[in-house]
RNA sequence: GCCCAUAUAGCUCAGUCGGUAGAGCACUUCCUUGGUAAGGAAGAGGUCACCGGUUCGAUUCCGGUUAUGGGCUCCA
């Protein structure tokens, strides 16, 4: 005689063990239509599980972020029957949830086309529609195994057997498809109304690149047609936003067959970068950092003794040279290390920062590039500082009141920080690790931030933050990190004079705020639809004539700006102002100073904004102050 | 690196069931001197990514290469 207390407060008594269905019919007759599945107390089951003894229940329906769960991987199921109706020799193997959706991989002798996804999804919205319920069945782990070896699905089966042997396997059927699963799943496939087949796609079985390539199909699943249509309507907003679009549209950069992976800078794209450096190397040498330069290219010998040849030498560039090998930097703390052991160190001169705009090259696998997000060729902030283990955790606090000014200057305002500590594998003593931890976490909790642990994370040589941020629609990007490393100034012999006269070794920091420039530009493109802020945008304002007889004075206009340091150009074509509006409207040129016969005689500018807005008719030197102020402020507009 | 797809004018894209190609925008010239998101006309522009094969003939079909896109794996 089941008591049931609904999320509200409310009991239910039943006089015999009730399911979740007859009790969501017990409320209403529609949330029972609504009920997708339930959680008791806290654990999710479906609407036919039965209610034998006193709970907490409450009713899942699409409305809940775990309903949408159920929906979407119900439609991974109803993928999978699909497949295996029009192609019954295809393995099913497993098919989660992601975000927005949920994907499913199969084993087929041949790839899926893009004709085929087209008949899986008609074929998926023939068994939708056609209502079947969808039921669960439990079964001891080796039956199951065993049916699933039977009906010749090996991947299944081999998923199976690795669960403990005495553990019983849910398995859930729709018509004639049955898929091992945890569940929950839908009452019934009629639920499932508002999909879409994504795309196709290669994934190793088991995430394990030595292992087959399975066929992936990717889908997308909402509750009903209109949130679907947001979705699409939200990744074609998305796709505008690319910062591959943007960079060709805006004329920032471009890439091209001589040099994968590699960027052309373009003059607007170079101005830009120019902006972030700049404001990167004034920022920097007022918190005590001495801005270094190496070669670019050093003796692979040194990579040997860095151990990076050891680990990476095969996504390095490398050349030669009379008989000797070289290899292109792939990163910059070698370089530092050299310069720091350049003459003899005190712990007086501790701690020593070095920054450096480090060009670094590495030869990454041809599929990963990726536009200004993955690259060959890049740029990191990149700076080093050698300090002793008891400066550690006022380096790292100063460290992150500098990167966190520096992501709210370009707009950005959420944070995201992970702690990644010590791995199994590791050089320094347990002693070394938990100080350093140690630094680590109370220079974080010092802060008030919130952070997660991401336990035995860290790299090999030392514990380390990183830290990301999120733009402005959503997506999260790692830039910033700072790493401790007990490893390399040993391996490259860097040591300092202690106050008791002993030789000691220094702990390393390895620290980047923006990461690599061309990442962070391509964030930057991106987080800001190509509107970049007055001080990054690489032409601020654009002076339009009406007619030929302003061409002198427009051009007069642009010349007195630039003198004040302003980037402005002017634009003199024989065109209608129409048509000068738009095109600088999208080139997001953030004014847009427009002069007539009426500005000429008042010596003023009538400025537009690239968002449509008249700002009005104002005399030249006071538009002067107005950009002056926004480029101070690094408004965001 | 692996799987799939794609590669045609500066850009966005048509097209050719095998007979060496077309639009819009951009560009050049001319007309127009126009007050807040596209004024008009004419012209020029392509080894159809590259290499090879089949064929009387290949941009088209086949194979390879390279690059790009979407994933997978990887990212010191």
């Amino acid at each position: 005689m089941p008591v049931i207390t609904l999320p509200d407060g409310s009991q239910r008594h039943f006089e015999q063990p009730v399911t979740v269905r007859q009790v969501a019919e017990s409320i209403g007759a529609g949330l029972a239509k609504a009920a997708l599945a339930a959680k008791v107390d806290g654990h999710e089951v479906d609407t036919s599980h039965l209610i034998e003894s006193d709970i907490a229940l409450s009713i899942i329906t699409a409305r809940d972020a775990d309903g949408l769960e159920v929906i979407r991987h119900s439609t991974a199921h109803l993928l999978a029957q699909a497949v295996k109706q029009l192609f019954p020799t295809a393995q099913v193997t497993i098919g989660p949830v992601i975000e927005d959706g949920f994907y499913y991989d199969f084993s087929y002798e041949r790839p899926f086309t893009p004709d085929d996804l087209e008949r899986i999804e008609r074929k998926m919205e023939e068994l939708a529609s056609s209502n079947q319920d969808v039921t669960r069945s439990v079964m001891p782990r080796d039956d199951a195994a065993a049916y699933f070896r039977s009906i010749g699905e090996r991947y299944k089966a081999e998923i199976i057997e690795s669960i403990p042997a005495n553990e019983d396997i849910s398995l859930y059927s729709q018509g004639e498809f049955t898929d091992l699963c945890r569940g929950p799943h839908v009452p019934n496939t009629g639920h499932l109304r508002a999909f879409k087949l994504m795309k196709i796609a290669g994934a190793y079985w088991r995430g394990d690149s030595r292992n087959e390539m399975l066929q992936r199909i990717y889908g997308t699943a909402w509750p009903e047609p209109k949130a679907l249509a947001a979705y699409l309507k939200r990744l074609e907003e998305a796709e505008k936003r690319d910062h591959r679009r943007l960079g060709r549209q805006l004329d920032l950069f471009h890439f091209q067959e001589e040099a994968p992976g590699m960027v052309f800078w373009h003059p607007r794209g170079w101005t830009v970068w120019q902006q972030i450096e700049r404001y990167m190397r004034d920022l920097l040498s007022h918190k005590g950092y001495q801005e270094v330069r190496c070669p670019l290219i050093l003796d692979a010998n040194l990579w040997r003794k860095s151990g990076h040849w050891e680990n990476f030498h095969e996504n390095m560039f490398t050349t030669e040279s009379e008989s000797r090998e070289y290899a292109v930097k792939p990163m910059n703390c070698p370089g530092h290390v050299q310069i720091y052991n350049q003459g003899i160190k005190s712990y007086r001169d501790l701690p020593l920062r070095l920054a450096e705009f480090g060009s670094c090259h590495r030869n990454e696998p041809s599929g990963a590039l990726h536009g200004l997000m993955r690259v060959r060729a890049f740029t990191q902030d990149d700076g080093h500082i050698f300090c002793m283990e008891e400066q550690i955790q006022d380096e790292v606090s100063q460290f992150i009141d500098l990167l966190q000014g520096v992501y709210r200057d370009f707009g950005f305002d959420e944070l995201q920080i992970k702690l990644s500590t010590r791995p199994a594998k590791r050089v320094g003593s347990d002693e070394t690790w938990d100080k350093a931890e140690a630094s680590l976490k109370m220079a974080l909790d010092g802060k008030n931030l919130e952070w997660d642990l991401q336990p035995g994370e860290g790299a090999f040589y030392g514990p380390k933050i990183e830290f990301s941020l999120r733009d402005s629609i959503g997506r999260v990007w790692q830039c910033g990190t700072i790493q401790l490393d007990f490893s390399m100034p040993d391996r490259l012999g860097a040591e300092f004079v202690a106050d008791d006269n002993s030789r000691r070794t220094p702990v390393m920091l390895h620290r980047a705020i923006l990461g690599s420039m061309e990442r962070f530009i391509g964030i930057l493109i991106e987080h800001f639809s190509g509107y970049l802020p007055v001080w990054l945008a690489p032409c601020q304002a654009v002076v339009a004539n009406i007619s030929e007889r302003q061409a002198a004075y427009a051009a007069e206009v642009a010349e007195m700006l630039k003198n004040q340091g302003f980037r402005v150009e002017s634009d003199l074509r024989n065109e209608k102002i129409g048509l000068k509006i738009r095109d600088h409207t999208l080139q997001r040129t953030p004014y847009l100073l427009v002069v007539g016969d009426r500005e000429v005689e008042l010596r003023t500018v009538a400025v537009r904004s690239r968002r449509g807005d008249d700002i009005g008719v104002l005399p030249i030197d006071e538009f002067a102050q107005l950009l002056s102020k926004e480029i101070v402020a690094r408004t965001i507009n």
